[in-house]
RNA sequence: GGCUCGAUAGCUCAGUUGGUAGAGCAGCGGAUUGAAAAUCCGCGUGUCGCUGGUUCGAUCCCGGCUCGAGCCA
């Protein structure tokens, strides 16, 4: 709590770091302190149905303080880094306008920089011209956008098919360059780093990796097979989150219970890899290491 | 007890007609402003079970041993 807290008054504070490494316990540590309130940045927490597989926090921890943006969307609701913007920031404003401080909490690296950094002016994702995007082969993309913007070309992974729709929707959307629009926009962004505060949570990978399997074992024991039992249908959202497929394969058969715990714990420990490579760059964060002792 | 097969990367295995070896997964590192718990890129030295022998040279061939699986008693 050595946080310089006082030239921020109400401005929100972030609460970062990979996942299992205890970000809850502290926002909530940090939230009783600065008499704040709550606010997610998970991109899965987000929905509703899938709180034991996303280790959102408990109805007990919800009951001490206010949580916002937890559980509020239905499953398979489309969802993006844009939207999650516009719907954080008059929530965070509600609660700095009763005098409060926002303590935003999640893992999710995009949506985070939306918030802190605000959006680039593009345009949204257009589910119509992605949809055409799929059918065509990668080197098409990939020739078509070299035609249109060669910078971007060279900056983006082209074997990324993913970014090189993405830059391919922009210029088709705008009509303009991808590259020059990110340009613009990224000359911007970096004064606003100095009015952020922030902290990432740092620990022992051994600690991390303990720390998720104890997870994934509490989840699986604790209800996330139920969970995904009764979303299989809906899906197309929740598909992507981590122990979703791989619960739905040991549901049907196909993988043993043991088998299926494992590859959860594998795919959140890269998860977590990424996760503490994105904070890393973010250097306005401040770095706070957590010991096996603390466990929180 | 006898016979057969196996023993190679953290795991599962491939391979070397004798010139000290490579895939998948795991792991590690990185990119990443509207699908992000997504998507993508890079990284492979390990007593080739141990021990003798043959050979210029053995992980590979031969003997013994150890461990594991199976078959026969």
């Amino acid at each position: 709590m050595t946080l310089k807290s006082a030239p921020f008054g109400t401005d929100p504070i972030f609460i970062c770091g990979p996942t299992a490494s205890g970000k809850s316990s502290l926002a909530l540590e940090m939230a009783r302190a600065l008499d704040g309130e709550i606010v997610n940045a998970d991109a899965f927490q987000l929905y509703h149905g899938l709180e034991i597989l996303t280790a959102s926090p408990s109805a007990d921890e919800i009951a001490l303080l206010p949580h916002h943006l937890f559980g509020v969307l239905d499953p398979g609701e489309k969802m993006d880094a844009g939207r999650y913007l516009r719907m954080a920031k008059p929530v965070i404003g509600e609660i700095q306008n009763r005098g409060r401080t926002p303590v935003v909490v999640g893992g999710s690296g995009l949506y985070l920089k939306f918030l802190t950094h605000g959006p680039a002016p593009l345009p949204e994702g257009d589910p119509a011209l992605r949809a055409g995007m799929q059918s065509r082969p990668l080197e098409d993309l990939v020739a078509q956008l070299r035609d249109l913007d060669p910078v971007e070309a060279s900056r983006v992974s082209l074997q990324n098919r993913r970014y090189v729709e993405r830059a391919l929707e922009i210029c088709l959307l705008t009509g303009e360059k991808a590259s020059d629009l990110r340009d613009r926009w990224e000359s911007k962004t970096r004064e606003t780093e100095s009015k952020l505060r922030g902290i990432v949570i740092r620990r022992d990978r051994a600690d991390l990796h303990a720390r998720i399997a104890a997870r994934t074992k509490a989840m699986l024991d604790g209800g996330a097979i139920d969970e995904v039992a009764a979303l299989a249908d809906v899906a197309a959202t929740c598909e992507k989150a981590i122990g979703f497929r791989e619960i739905r394969s040991f549901l049907t058969g196909e993988t043993a219970l043991a088998d299926c715990e494992e590859k959860i714990n594998a795919a959140t420990r890269q998860y977590a890899k990424r996760q503490e490579t994105w904070f890393r760059r973010e250097k306005w964060l401040e770095p706070r290491f957590l010991q096996p002792l603390d466990h929180s």
